[in-house]
DNA sequence: CCCGTTTAGATAGTGTGCAATTTAATTGTG
DNA sequence: CACAATTAAATTGCACACTATCTAAACGGG
């Protein structure tokens, strides 16, 4: 195996094969969220209150590695169409926590449907899927743990 | 090995595996290219262009896998500091062409340390990283070839 | 050669992401 | 208990990404 000529050569870039990759999987989830009537990130957030409703602004960005700026806006355009409700924490008042509405609750049903619509077009690659979840995982953990320069 | 119990379970999902480390890498390279005064989808643009100069705006979002509204304003920002030059194709005025100025194609050399500064965080796991780019590409033909719904 | 279609690029609007700052609430230490 | 330090959210500003739409240029069949 030869080593690799061009340091800069963007095909032979493992970030830019992630950045890609990110970017397919939002396209082929848009026509599958519109009509759940949310964005992919959106998504992610119910997946998150479907199994732990009732988290925090900080619990919500702890499990998603996302921020107050990006978490604040997307739950409140959530709350403004009544998917769910925000709710100052009695014991902490610094804390908000993010609760399901019915209406947020039952989106859950029709959300089923998408994993079954990304296991068939990824259909009979269980294996290599498993290996590649792993790796990603412990990809994020060494770029996060890194101090930096 | 069970079998996935929730199917909508946030850890167990390629889409959010692959959406997280893609954050984790511009965070990591956050720091880096600030030396450089860019950012990372700009980054990316340079990689094609040292490879490629003079490429057309289509020419730039067919390697990036991105469209004109997201490519335009990028370049023209980059133009506006000197970086790039763009320059109406003659022969078809429909096509654009973004050429590299002595100081775009000067920025290749600070460029070369953020390579090492990759290769460092993900120390010794060549093989790993060879696999996962492939198995990233590979994943986002298939997901790039569905049809939708 | 005319006109409908296609193609390239630009533009506007929405929704992330993130850094930096601000405000309010809580905690820790003397 | 006072008060500095910390923490949680929110806010602001900038830069993507993408959809939809628009204009101009090129193409293609009759």
């Amino acid at each position: 195996m030869a080593l690799q000529q061009d340091p800069l050569k963007l095909d032979s870039m493992l970030c830019f094969a992630v950045y890609a990759a990110g970017h397919a999987f939002t396209r082929f989830y848009k026509p599958r969220l519109d009509g759940l009537g949310l964005t992919y990130p959106q998504y992610l957030v119910f997946l998150v209150l479907w199994e732990a409703d009732g988290l925090t602004v900080k619990g919500l960005g702890d499990k998603l590695f996302l921020d107050s700026g990006t978490i604040t806006p997307l739950v409140k355009r959530l709350e403004g169409r009544g998917l769910v409700r925000r709710e100052r924490d009695e014991n902490d008042e610094r804390q908000v926590r993010v609760f399901l509405t019915t209406e947020g609750r039952a989106l859950r049903e029709k959300a089923l449907a998408i994993p079954l619509a990304v296991g068939a077009a990824l259909d009979g690659e269980r294996e290599a899927i498993d290996t590649l979840r792993d790796g990603l995982h412990r990809l994020r953990e060494r770029l996060d743990g890194d101090l930096g320069v």
